[in-house]
DNA sequence: TGGGATTGTTGTCAGCTGACAACAATCGAA
DNA sequence: TTCGATTGTTGTCAGCTGACAACAATCCCA
């Protein structure tokens, strides 16, 4: 079970559930204590005798409420780029229009506005409600700021699957918002090192370029450290924002505008990339003998079949007497 | 947007939705008729004109019904090993007991048996109900078989994070149960060289070996490819069967229990693991010119920064020469 | 019967992310 | 002021899966 999943558990299960591990609990929410243990004997038992009082608290129908959305208001968060209405959101609205709303919002009281809420997660369908004029089913929750802010990321990066670079928004978008790292953490199910990596990548790329990329949904953590090591440069970064104010390039898909971006960060290179990446080595009998990779400071060989599984064993050895003629011929 | 993401969409859409893109079109399913596609402006005045009347039919609450778990089977295709009373069912007992049924599962009218539901997914859900006595909150859709095993697929492989393992076996179920490949492709959002990879695989395993490893979530295609060709030897085959058999073997974690299984298919080897796999290359002199891996016939070269580029091209050119060398010396 | 189309199988690779290690920076207590 | 603990940063790697190509097998039609 994922450390994700496991937490999403957690956050709904009621304190009397079986804990998690502790490595896997989180901060802030209703959780068994640290470290202390219950039977699965003892908590089956307890369930057991709640059973009956709570049939007739469910036959009243508490658990979903129907909520107003014009007294909704969204996370104070955003894990989103901006308000999109787009062909998903008109789809959504048009589901919803016919089939109903089918998985409730979760909400808590607005700490500040008195008779509103604040939405944890689902608020596009919220959005969708208050345009279709329904109200909108919810569970409502007594939710501090970082078990929100927990619950909707614990909800929301999955069911959205969201790119690399909306994940890293979002951290940033958290840590503004004055939690601690360690929020960051629990809510995207991550360790320090990635939600690190998170961050980085979201302060040096400026918010005008990601929105303009978009989701970016095939390009992951290597790529959008590439382009924020690139934004340092100043010719770079004044290509990019040409690039991205160009005619026609918001009518490519998000991965392509990436592309797009990143080319016009790099500087043209005289690197072939046309050359063939994997070419064959052949003995001077005409023998194929291995495959061989060549990138930047990479040597890949791998050795044919029909080849004695040592002669990589043998060239190993030899590389030092290659380095040293190699070092002669250059002094010459 | 995921293939699978796109297709959960027009599954839940209705048939005046904007439709998606040719490619991602789920066949057998409702759905805009092939290669018409309305304009956005008019099915958003499509929705607007509906708007008043299904109003009126959402303050009914039509969309949601609540039926007696008793008259509700399982789909026709399992798509979990076995049903698992374990720590994470519990769990789900007691949050519908404490919090209600936020997710409504899907059904459809049972084809034989009349009065009765068959259910595409949420069973979980249902068999949680059954056991706390309450009735389950359902959406009914007519569905045919197809659209039925579809359904289970879009919906439980991202919510149940399912693994390679699973993915296998809910594969290789679909088939057994009379279907098209094609309907495998849907179901798991996959290409025809996955689909083959991994009915392969769930035939070559004997079940009750899939089933004693588990979900084993850490465990992808090609280790699995792997433990499937040993199978083919019956020595190791009773390995296996001997490994998983062992007092200790259930007590593991299901990726560990992979990890038993496969040692036990594969003959001890001579070779070590404890040599490191990564290892310096120093020239004569002392200095460092390069890392090297080397793994059965794959050699990787890493130059060293303080070495001049161009020794990887040079090594390269060598090997030829040193081919010969080597050759020489075998023949001695 | 032959050939083209379709489907199934197998191999390969690129890029992804989880995970961890190592080092740097910061903080707080002694 | 120093030192240990904690947190942040950076690098690296293993194994994953999506994707595609190439070939084999099958099917169907002329």
């Amino acid at each position: 079970m994922s450390k994700r999943t496991d937490t999403i558990k957690s956050l709904f299960a009621s304190p009397q559930s079986v804990p998690l591990s502790a490595d896997n609990a989180v901060r802030g929410l209703p959780r068994v204590s640290s470290g202390s243990v219950r039977s699965l004997r003892d908590s089956f038992s307890d369930v057991e005798k709640e059973n009956e009082e709570l049939k007739e608290r469910l036959a009243a129908g508490a658990a979903i409420v129907e909520v107003d959305p014009a007294l909704i208001e969204p996370s104070p968060v955003s894990d989103r780029f901006r308000d999109e209405v787009d062909g998903s959101f008109e789809q959504l609205k048009q589901s919803i229009a016919h089939r109903g709303q089918e998985v409730p919002v979760l909400l808590r009281m607005h700490p500040d506005a008195s008779g509103r809420y604040q939405s944890a997660y689902g608020h596009r369908r919220v959005r969708a409600a208050r345009e279709l004029g329904l109200k909108v089913k919810a569970i409502v929750r007594p939710l501090s700021d970082e078990e929100l802010v927990v619950a909707q990321g614990l909800e929301n990066a999955p069911r959205e699957d969201l790119s690399f670079i909306e994940r890293a928004v979002f951290a940033m978008n958290i840590e503004d918002a004055g939690h601690a790292r360690t929020v960051v953490q629990d809510a995207l199910s991550i360790d320090r090192a990635e939600a690190s990596k998170l961050i980085a990548v979201a302060r040096a790329v400026p918010s005008d370029i990601v929105g303009a990329i978009g989701k970016a949904a095939k390009i992951g953590r290597g790529r959008w450290q590439a382009l924020a090591d690139l934004m340092a440069d100043s010719g770079a970064l004044k290509r990019v924002e040409e690039a991205i104010a160009a005619p026609g390039f918001g009518e490519r898909d998000s991965d392509a505008r990436f592309l797009v971006a990143h080319s016009a960060a790099t500087k043209p290179s005289v690197k072939s990339t046309s050359e063939p990446r994997v070419k064959p080595v052949v003995a001077a009998s005409g023998e194929k003998i291995a495959r061989a990779q060549l990138v930047d400071r990479d040597l890949k060989l791998t050795i044919d079949k029909k080849v004695a599984p040592d002669f990589g064993q043998f060239v190993l050895e030899k590389l030092p007497e290659l380095y040293d003629l190699f070092r002669s011929k250059e002094r010459q």
